[in-house]
DNA sequence: GCCAACGTTGGC
DNA sequence: GCCAACGTTGGC
C-alpha cells in the first residue's frame, strides 16, 4: 500500500465538507500539473492519503482519506464553467485525472505546518521542502506513522 | 498584501 | 532548445 498527501484550501474544499458528503466520498478533481496527476494515476484502490489545508490559518494535515476509485478522466476540464477548465482537454483527450477519496478520519487535533517542521523524523517530507507546491505527492509510510500519531494526540 | 519559488508559454 | 515573461501557489 502506498501513502499520499494531497492539498485542498479550505475554502475551495474543506475536510468537513468531505465529512459532509454524500457517503463521505468526493471526486478529487481540478488537479491541473502533471507531476501531480501522474502521482494521481500512479495511486490504487486501498491507499491512503492525508487531506492537508493549505493557504489558511494555520496550514495544517487535518484528516486521513482512502482511495476508492483509481484515476479517471477529469470531466472538469472541459467544463468552460469551471474554475479549472483547460481548453487542451476534451472527452477525446482527457489530459488530466481525478480519482475517489472516502474519509477515514478526521484528526481530533490538526497537525499544523510549523509543528511538521519541527519533527526530525520529517525532514525529508516533500511538503516541507523549500518551495515545495506539489498538490500531490507521496509519503513515506514511516513518515505516515509519524503524522498519523501526532494526528490522533 | 507581499513575495519567493515554481511551472508554463511563446518568441527567437 | 534557450530563456524571459508571465501566471500560480502558498507561506508568512
Amino acid at each position: 500500500m502506498q501513502h499520499w498527501l494531497l492539498k485542498s484550501e479550505p475554502d475551495c474544499f474543506s475536510i468537513d465538507a468531505l465529512r459532509k458528503a454524500k457517503k463521505q466520498t468526493t471526486c478529487w478533481d481540478g488537479v491541473r500539473n502533471y507531476q501531480a496527476r501522474n502521482f494521481l494515476r500512479a495511486m490504487k484502490v486501498g491507499d491512503r492519503a492525508f487531506f492537508y489545508h493549505s493557504s489558511c490559518d494555520p496550514p495544517a494535515v487535518v484528516g486521513v482519506v482512502e482511495i476508492v476509485r483509481e484515476a479517471y478522466p477529469d470531466s472538469s476540464a472541459w467544463n468552460p464553467d469551471d474554475d479549472h477548465f483547460d481548453p487542451k482537454a476534451s472527452p477525446e483527450n482527457p489530459v488530466w485525472s481525478m480519482v475517489d477519496v472516502k474519509l477515514v478520519e478526521v484528526f481530533p487535533r490538526p497537525v499544523p505546518l510549523g509543528e511538521l517542521r519541527s519533527v526530525k523524523a520529517l525532514a525529508d517530507l516533500e511538503l516541507l521542502r523549500r518551495g515545495s507546491r506539489l498538490s500531490v505527492h507521496p509519503v513515506t509510510a514511516a513518515e505516515f506513522r509519524t503524522i498519523q500519531q501526532l494526528g490522533c494526540g
